[in-house]
DNA sequence: AGCCGATCAATGATCGATCATAGTTCAGTC
DNA sequence: GACTGAACTATGATCGATCATTGATCGGCT
């Protein structure tokens, strides 16, 4: 049982709190690229052990936010424009293996899709990345394959998205008109949904 | 400067031995699925700590191979017709993209993947999937974007794919005419061989 | 100067021990 | 008997300390 307003705590271990410090700080600048990750500063700075602090710099290893040499420690990653361009062709692969796979799930039900497109209509700031990317990871969800979930999630989406769009002021608003052509392919089964998503992810890329 | 023969040792840590260790007796089934794996008693086993066990604990739950729910340990995961069934679609839209990106790489020099053809041909028991995964490996190295290829190689294809066909006694050799279609559509740049490579992909899947 | 080899400091990798949590056992109560 | 909750156990999570590797420093030699 649980108490209506329980706050569904999520008790995370020491090394999730950790990565997500290091998380802010990279993406805030305080850590600048190419910056050593020192396990035992870290670690003394927030009043833990060497272990979570090791912990916490495997999972950013896996976001690509820092690059880690045997024996040598991590350190920030140096985010280049060939990272950038990368990034988006694989998103732009997945989501569209997604919508391929999603297609007949969504077909007549996209409801769930238009609600993220309006929510995403008055938002603002920060607010319109994150609708945006509900959008897609609904279409990813309704591919219903779990593996491909994973693994759209592991490109560490929004942090990467950020840290795009920071780079080259991408303009992110404008975008609502294609979520709809999206939301609609969907519900009339065009099999065209799929490269349309991806085309349409592509459009990000700088 | 280095001896011409020498190995190009890399002296692994315990934590990628002890990963090696335990992927073998999943494999070889010693350790069944389900079964737990507790840190302590495989660390003990081995005669090392506990932590370098953790840390290959982890890279096989990236694997996929073992699955672990906090503060309860991991065990092996049990292998679903699920599970295989969700690994080729992503399998097959991750190459999709990858010849897509490696087309123009490839256009006209397709000595590479005829080489792997060459050797696939002569090959026997396990090195036929081990050439074949070269062929693929071979598409995904020309795309020329590491995010794919860690994305790729990330899906452990080694692995899941010697457990598929384990499972379901998939033949393996029939596919050398595919593959030379393929080499043929790089060669000429087919724009159809993303497809074509995606739809030979699938084939593996059950 | 430039090239070695020894020494040293920094720090990742590993260790052994302890803390904290989840599941189990079992006596007590109704 | 079924439920409750207090020990108890197993074990993951974390800790503090040590081992081992790396890169830097320095002196001697040519």
């Amino acid at each position: 049982m649980n108490a209506l307003n329980a706050p569904a705590l999520v008790r995370t271990g020491l090394g999730d709190q950790i990565r997500q410090v290091l998380i802010d700080r990279i993406t805030s600048g305080e850590l600048q690229p190419g910056e050593r990750i020192v396990e035992r500063r870290i670690a003394a700075e927030l009043g833990v052990s060497q272990a979570p602090v090791r912990e916490a710099l495997r999972q950013l290893e896996a976001l690509r936010l820092v690059e880690t040499m045997p024996n040598r420690g991590a350190r920030v990653r140096e985010f280049t424009e060939v990272d950038f361009a990368e990034f988006f062709p694989v998103r732009a692969g997945l989501e569209e293996t997604a919508a391929e796979l999603a297609a007949r799930h969504l077909a007549g039900r996209v409801e769930a899709l238009e609600g993220h497109i309006e929510r995403l209509a008055t938002a603002e700031g920060p607010d319109v990345m994150r609708h945006s990317i509900a959008f897609h990871r609904e279409i990813v969800d309704a591919a219903g394959n779990r593996l491909l979930r994973e693994v759209w999630e592991s490109l560490g989406i929004e942090i990467w998205t950020t840290l795009s769009v920071r780079r080259h002021d991408t303009e992110l608003c404008g975008k609502t008109a294609e979520h709809i052509e999206i939301a609609d392919a969907f519900r009339r089964a065009d099999p065209r949904v799929g490269r349309m998503l991806h085309d349409h992810v592509m459009k990000y890329a700088p």
